[in-house]
DNA sequence: CTGAAAGCGCTTACAG
DNA sequence: CTGAAAGCGCTTACAG
């Protein structure tokens, strides 16, 4: 289509330059081209444009499941961004598993994407380590470390919410608090279990293993078991790590089993959500800034494309604790049963 | 690459006719290429192709908010089926505006898609609507229709649960029945309020113009001022149209106003949600397999990227009305009242 | 400041 | 069944 372009007197490269927005062309030459493209409705091919420049503008999104809320509010701050730049989101989902991202990051390179975000399901996985390694453009990371990966990334302080919120029970009065993550798949699992058991320590709680339970199956059904089994342990106060499905199983079997909250059980969320704040009473959260990390994130991938060789930058979130009405002190007679399961360790 | 690729002894001609699974190749000079694409790990360069046969395996998404659940959902279910087909979803979010759609249009066409799914903030939009009718590749619409636009397009039976949930609120003893959704600028909402209306004529109820109110706003906000709205004008029963954070809204109003579910006020989430099934009451709702439109959006796309010149094509999805806790008769003095305020019409 | 020319990596008639 | 050649629409040194 350039061919018409030239039409309006100037050579191709001429209406390149304008396109491209060159210093070096004169006024008059400048003003011809986009009147031109006006008159024709021009739109450039950036199939051709990327055949030259082996640059695209495009920029892949890979994330375990789009149909997530915080991936797809990540995404949409991401897109928000990026649109600003003239840059588009290719998103995809590898639905959690290794294969998904190996053909996901295939794909993503053969489109020549200039960049990719991504949030792998298991950041430990070989293959798909090494095929991050080799891939061809930069990529940024949504709290996840890959080993001998320089990449970068937006990291969250998963710890900050977790402790804060554990001395919050614990000054309630409990002693058997229960937490459900991920496994160590991921660096949020790793981090909040880390984190917890630091402070169970250093606050001398039940640190009873059936007291943390771990999952990376994050439906209805998994969400339900998980408080079961916490309940079954004996926790008297339940922090439940993961998107809201996980979340109102656990809530589910709570309410099955007649245990009121806050009287009879603790209940916290890790991430705020609209489920939070409709469940009565209104459940206390750890506050995770996630459309922040989307525009972080963002910001990487932009400040990367403009400058390939600038050193690697991390960023970083924090989390925070906000009581709602969802904590009280434990029961008596738990509190009671809680102190005993204590002493045999 | 392809000149690597033609070390395996070959030409560029066979190694395309293999790449692209042409009959005309012999098995050994396949087997040849073959191996050679694993050795080299050979990755095709998709700008190139695109350049040559204008295709690009990529598809547009174009919707007002990926981060609304039901946007979402589409989103994963879209990629799932696409990604299947080797290709791969753009997608980007207009802000639920019409100067967002345009630009977005602008970028995806220059990107040379295949195709779009979209899903207009207006589908009423005159610029818009011109627009889309000089798109270069096929639109497939979420649940819109765009005059004068040959479009292939998933369309929603919205009226089947609204009767469905009239007539079992009516039955309960309702007649000042209130309903909040969107306001003309979408087929969904022009539905709604035409089933509204029709059902609430042809059931005797109560047609006070209180009893409807639309909004294209679906903040939390939004959705409190609609129920207060809704409630104020003697609503005895409310169905609420929007994404969780509004109908969040929207509890938050009963809430605040001491009001309960059901025994005080009925109330209808439209869309099942997690939610609506963690609240207590469970919500009662009206079902809308959203799911299913994304998957049906692929089909359609893919059907019509294998073959431009077939006849438009329509799926249709129905709705259900599914009873849960929140509905149950009127207070008897809300019910005097209602009595009262519709004798005058 | 401007134009002619080469070339990015593919695909696809066209001959053989 | 296979190869040589042309060309998709751009950008970018290179001369002028």
């Amino acid at each position: 289509v350039l061919d018409l372009a030239r039409e309006t007197g100037v050579s191709k490269s001429t209406v390149s330059r304008v396109l491209n927005g060159s210093p070096n062309v004169s006024p008059e030459a400048r003003a011809r081209v986009n009147e031109g493209v006006k008159r024709l409705d021009y739109r450039i091919n950036l199939a051709a444009r990327s055949l030259r420049t082996t640059k695209t503008a495009l920029v892949g999104l890979l994330v375990p499941a789009i149909n997530n809320e915080v991936f797809a509010e990540i995404a949409e701050q991401l897109d928000a961004e990026l649109r600003k730049a003239g840059v588009m989101l290719a998103v995809t989902s590898s639905g959690w598993s290794p294969e998904g991202e190996l053909s996901a990051l295939d794909a993503l390179e053969s489109r020549g994407v200039d960049a990719i975000v991504v949030a792998l399901a298991d950041d430990r996985e070989r293959r798909v380590a090494a095929r991050l390694r080799l891939f061809d453009a930069p990529v940024v990371l949504l709290d996840r470390e890959v080993s001998r990966l320089q990449a970068e990334a937006v990291l969250t302080d998963n710890r900050a919410g977790i402790v804060l919120c554990i001395e919050h029970l614990a000054r309630l009065g409990h002693r058997a608090i229960g937490m459900s993550t991920s496994t160590d798949s991921t660096r949020p699992g790793r981090e909040l279990v880390a984190a917890y058991r630091d402070s169970l320590s250093r606050l001398g709680l039940d640190t009873s293993e059936g007291l943390l339970v771990r999952s990376d199956t994050y439906t209805r059904e998994a969400g339900w078991a998980a408080a079961k089994s916490l309940i079954d342990a004996g926790a008297t106060a339940i922090i439940g790590c993961g998107p809201v499905a996980f979340i109102a199983g656990a809530l589910d079997h709570l309410s099955d089993r007649g245990l009121d909250i806050p009287q009879d059980v603790s209940f916290v969320e890790y991430t705020d959500s609209e489920l939070a704040t409709v469940n009565r009473p209104r459940l206390s959260v750890i506050l995770r800034p996630v459309g922040e990390i989307g525009r972080l994130a963002a910001r990487l991938t932009l400040a990367r494309m403009a400058n390939e060789r600038q050193p690697r930058r991390v960023e970083f979130v924090s989390t925070s604790f906000l009581d709602r009405e969802s904590t009280a002190p434990p029961r008596p007679q738990s509190r009671k049963g809680t102190s005993a399961s204590k002493d045999p360790a």
